[in-house]
DNA sequence: GGAACGCTTTCCGTGCGATGGAAGGGGTGA
DNA sequence: TCACCCCTTCCATCGCACGGAAAGCGTTCC
């Protein structure tokens, strides 16, 4: 006699194939870079089976990959395709100029861009004798009180400055919560051009920022951050406008997206002599 | 009378829906950040209306994103993602050290890792006034005639050395293609603990490397490249000397991934004080 | 002007592959 | 020894992925 058997009670019917492999992915954060199958499937809210069958086909397409230790870990696959987004295109074009903020100034240095209602960090760049910061690649802060922040939301529609200020968190004594303070600062960083947070996001560090320009406006801002013992304005406005000059013009060069079609991918970086 | 309408015929039956969505993914490349829908569909081999469905579920989940000229790119949330991948925790814990090195030599740096059987260019970083470089973060290049390669494959196994020595390519007049001849070089690398390349991959350029150890071993291979006139092997190998080490210390620390399981995703990069 | 072309978007009938409970094997700690 | 957790495989059902067709739109070319 055939074994009785009831078909699968849909767990979340509605959601698609596609997403439900994504939804794997998403289980995945800073703070989460290894799990095991189970605990995928119990983020990702799949039962443990689905799961599996889905991580193997992510592993399949190296989207994944699993440890030695049977974890499973986001696949440099998802890094190389990483670098071809635009915050990846943004950086490749900075960097060269973040390299000559760092040797001129001795600082950390910072490129961020406008997400939703968060500045995103692009890239964080440091020698080993600077003072270490909370951020970090890929990470968010806060728009209304760190320097690239506040240059930011200065050049943003009216829109997101509201969202911005309109409760704005207390990171330290020195931020400033009042809403009509900030509109205030912002727009006095529209005349000078550059942002300044004295501890208003971390205590005893001081930061400045100026925009970083495309050719549809402000696309990122770059800041440099020190330690409040030494916070000589002057001392970091020059090579900082010099900076972010140059960065400007690396950034109108790239991003026209090669329209080019060819039916074979080729590694353009790396190809032998004829 | 109802429309006649027969069964669209599966272009590939025996294809996951996932295996579909990512094939859109892997339309993107080097030489295609931005591609077209239609485009998308060739390069994928998947009909106009099956792409343009996954792109949309794409989309949503923003690991694709739609330009303002409506040609679609890979998101902001791929980088972000590839960020908690090996090659991004690698890079992480090098970084200092990498800048510390580029202002005491004033030359490009490389930080590269084995890749099957190449190397995969993890990080390069370079001032604005030094010589630019084919290799770029994400890109691949040769283990025979690169100073990074042949440290990789010193310490390899001997599958790999034999895979890559099958057939060396040739890159310039200088680039060694006799297999003993490298084997050699591999032998010497490993009592002398670094590797040179002079003009073998690139006319005019020289480099140096040494490698990376973790845990379990050699993980990547730092290089440094200079133009031919200044191949001052001395003032080169100290700090690259001192830098491997570094990393190798910073490379000990990471990788053990934080197991704990929290429900709710946090930001441990950024979060209000109480 | 208008025809031809390419790209995007929507529609929807079909049938196939995604689905997940169940079972079994392995490892660990009490 | 038992209890618990994790991973893996199996497979019967039916939900939804599939893609041809057609319509809309912008551009190019006689």
């Amino acid at each position: 006699m055939p074994r009785e058997r009831r078909p699968p009670a849909r767990t979340a019917p509605g959601r698609s194939a596609t997403s439900r492999a994504l939804s794997v992915l998403d289980a995945f954060d800073g703070g989460h870079r290894t799990l095991t199958l189970s605990h995928i499937a119990r983020r990702a809210g799949l039962p443990v089976a689905t799961a599996h069958r889905l991580v193997g086909e992510l592993c399949a397409a190296r989207l994944l990959s699993r440890r030695p230790d049977s974890r499973y870990e986001i696949g440099a696959r998802v890094w190389q395709l990483g670098l071809l987004a635009p915050p990846a295109s943004l950086r490749e074009a900075a960097l060269p100029h973040l390299q000559d903020l760092v040797i001129t100034t001795g600082r950390t240095v910072h490129l961020a861009v406008l997400d939703g209602d968060r500045a995103l960090v692009v890239e964080r760049l440091a020698s080993s004798r600077t003072q270490p910061t909370r951020h970090r690649p890929g990470g968010h802060t806060a728009l209304h009180c760190t320097a690239v922040g506040k240059v930011l939301l200065a050049h943003s529609p009216p829109a997101v400055r509201d969202e911005a200020l309109r409760s704005p968190a207390r990171y330290t004594p020195w931020t400033i919560t009042d809403p009509g303070t900030i509109r205030r600062q912002l727009d006095a960083i529209l005349t000078s051009g550059y942002a300044q947070s004295a501890q208003e996001h971390r205590q005893g560090v001081w930061s400045v920022a100026m925009p970083i320009t495309g050719p549809s406006g402000v696309v990122a801002a770059l800041g440099v951050l020190a330690p409040l013992t030494a916070p000589r304005l002057a001392d970091a406005l020059s090579p900082l406008s010099a900076a972010a000059t140059a960065i400007s013009a690396s950034v109108a060069d790239v991003d026209l997206g090669d329209v080019t079609e060819s039916p074979v991918p080729v590694d353009p970086v790396d190809e032998p002599a004829p």
